[in-house]
DNA sequence: TATGTTATCGCCAATGTTTGCATTAACTGG
DNA sequence: CCAGTTAATGCAAACATTGGCGATAACATA
């Protein structure tokens, strides 16, 4: 059975019903790999089955956030998708320079987390956290990796050390 | 001279000009005091000077922010601004159930920045740091608090401690 | 397998925010 | 104080995202 199956069962059993439109999204932010535009994903499910609404492109993929499926992350001021990876979760660094976004070990936010949680009772939902600022880079006034357009695979870089 | 004032020359001498508009608008939201919904600043403006345009609103907005005289926090999916202050700058911590928003002191974040700057040359952004989570209320299932809309005063508790 | 219930879909309109462009008005230097 | 330069405005249209609603199809039950 594929990771995508059995999402998809997940979903099932949260009481969600398993239609093609959710299989054809999450077959398409599996294969994307890294994070996928909204457009990119519409254009895709277009292709494959062309009464594919863009609504419910956005009611899926939100949907998919919520049961943590999929982890959004907003880059400029659009929303992408990628694939949540129960065994790698990691938490994005966007520059707001080139745009481009950096994998962050949760490990860097696990303190941050529990202080919240003990000092004001607030539990930070750092499933979908996303720093902004700016990226090495950009502070050095290099000029952003060559071809830095955001569905460009490429400018995912992992900032794991 | 008041602090309006200074922020305007503040705008001037980094080569901004000083209109009108930009006036008006940091003038309301500086009395709006806490977190105003760009909407409420458009309506304020619009009283004050029937010409005034939302396009104008946003793009002062984001200006100011921009050079640091306003915050900006987004609350479900609005944005909202207050007026930077110097001296008590704060995050924030947004809950996404009752939408209620709490202020978090800096120092909570100091030793995560020093460690991204350390680690990966990132340098976040945090003078516009948001979390969101579910508070301590929310948590417990209690009913939020009473009038809890967006831009009611009465929402914004401090939570520093 | 047939049938009923209701979640989800596709379509369309509304929202919140950004952008293009011609006009206006802030600043600069004479 | 006047004229020239150019940033900022107002307007309208574009864009990204969300919501309402009737029709459809997924699941449960028999």
């Amino acid at each position: 059975m594929t990771s995508h199956e059995q999402s998809l069962q997940y979903l099932q059993s949260l009481g969600y019903r398993l239609t093609p439109q959710r299989l054809l999204v999450l077959e398409i932010v599996a294969e994307g790999g890294s994070h996928m535009g909204v457009d990119e994903v519409y254009r895709q499910a277009r292709a494959a089955y062309p009464y594919m609404d863009l609504a419910t492109v956005y009611r899926t993929l939100r949907l998919f956030k919520q049961v943590g499926v999929v982890t959004e992350v907003a880059i400029g001021n659009r929303l992408h998708y990628e694939l949540t990876d129960p065994g790698e979760k990691h938490h994005h660094m966007v520059c707001r320079d080139c745009h481009r976004a950096f994998n962050l070990s949760p490990h860097y936010l696990e303190e941050f987390r529990d202080t919240l949680i003990k000092e004001f009772g607030f539990a930070p939902d750092l499933e979908h956290f996303t720093v902004s600022g700016d990226c090495v880079d950009c502070r050095a006034g290099a000029a952003p990796a060559a071809g830095s357009t955001i569905n460009n695979a490429d400018n995912w870089e992992n900032a794991e050390s």
